[in-house]
DNA sequence: ATATTTGTTTATCGTTTGATAAATAAGATC
DNA sequence: GATCTTATTTATCAAACGATAAACAAATAT
């Protein structure tokens, strides 16, 4: 009895209905969900899914695709490396508005739907993240700390993990809140000046440690 | 053409082979993984595991409860509380051992699994994690500060949240490698020594700056 | 040896589930 | 307004799947 009597979409419109309904049901029901439940929440027949997408794996796969590429903004990197800006400024730009995009139910309920069906579906997105975020603050941290840049000493994995676990706060956060349900800190702009914070100013001590033992090791 | 070629085990046993199995079963297949599959590498028939098991739900409950609860050190709060030795020193002690727990592939995808298929699972876990790590931790964070005790002014979400966050950087590293995939730092012991460096040179000079805008927001 | 108990298998039921083919009907074209 | 196109539905299949009941067989007791 809603706005959205009319029958026969255009199939453009009707595959894109089909995509926003079963991100919001994958989300809710895992990838097991099964494909007659999405259709009467759609309020189409279950065989009509299979006139837009060939198989439900398909569909996942399109449900994925726009989640994740969609939501990736091309800017971080250049934000991320910009010199000019103070670091702690940049890393302010750049993970307040990472964290909007991960604080949805949607995206990180289906990004660990992914992790778990397979390796596949995330190559691509976490190679993304290494290539475009974690290496090149690696590089900032080199820079920050007054360190060599990798060019001269190559980064090690240490230092790659104390990039990814700053970066994980975030992802983590997310997944105590959508995966968990349990209460986080509500200013989400805060949680993310502190950790910024306990960041900035926790690893210059412990990075000339590594790069000098791992020299000696 | 093994060496448990032997039928018939008393009830006792084949209960402990069974919840052995199904937790390696499903943390490869998902809760999803089918009953006959899972016999089949029991090398049991499937009904059988209805004679031990009243459903396949009870079977994994059971799976949760083996994995989560018998791997839980009582110890890790006494030893994070204990004022005499060093905070990092303490850290240490508890997360390398903590480190070690995480470090297992049934154990990190169990743990997601569960989460994903509802909050009644993961529930208690959560609540020991906060009741006996986060708020201990907290606590002793307020100490090493030379900040005011709980008791006068109230741990703040903002408090916690840093606390689950460092305490994220360990179950993300988890998640990068038994979930993702990845390759992490291989060295254990040396990734939870950065983490806890950073941690420590990092939260002293931020927590303070909560409490006092806490005061006033 | 025979009887009894019980761990295990065989056979099978009733749904669920992804997928397909044919029929229908809404909208566009002439 | 008749014809054509195609979005959508109806009907249905075949396999997957959790679960149950009855039959079987390996120990144990008598």
């Amino acid at each position: 009895m809603g706005v959205n009597e009319k029958k026969r979409l255009s199939p453009e419109l009707r595959e894109k209905q089909i995509v926003s309904e079963a991100i919001a049901f994958f989300a809710d029901q895992g990838f097991g969900g099964q494909t007659r439940e999405l259709a009467k929440r759609i309020g189409i027949t279950q065989p009509l899914l299979y006139r837009y997408f060939a198989s439900k794996d398909a569909l996942i796969e399109r449900v994925y695709q726009d989640v994740f590429v969609g939501r990736w903004k091309e800017d971080w990197q250049a934000i991320l490396t910009e010199r000019a800006i103070p670091l702690r400024e940049r890393l302010t730009r750049v993970y307040r508005e990472y964290a909007r995009v991960i604080d949805n139910r949607e995206w990180v309920r289906i990004l660990i739907l992914a992790g778990m069906k397979g390796e596949s579906l995330n190559r691509r997105y976490l190679d993304q993240v290494r290539d475009k975020l974690i290496e090149p603050l690696c590089r900032e941290m080199r820079h920050e700390a007054e360190l060599p840049s990798p060019e001269d000493v190559p980064l090690s994995s240490q230092e790659l993990d104390i990039a990814w676990s700053f970066h994980g706060t975030f992802i983590y956060r997310g997944i105590r809140k959508w995966i968990y349900n349990v209460p986080v800190e509500g200013d989400a702009d805060a949680a993310v000046d502190n950790a910024i914070s306990v960041f900035l100013d926790g690893f210059p001590k412990t990075l000339p440690r590594i790069l000098s033992g791992s020299a000696a090791g």
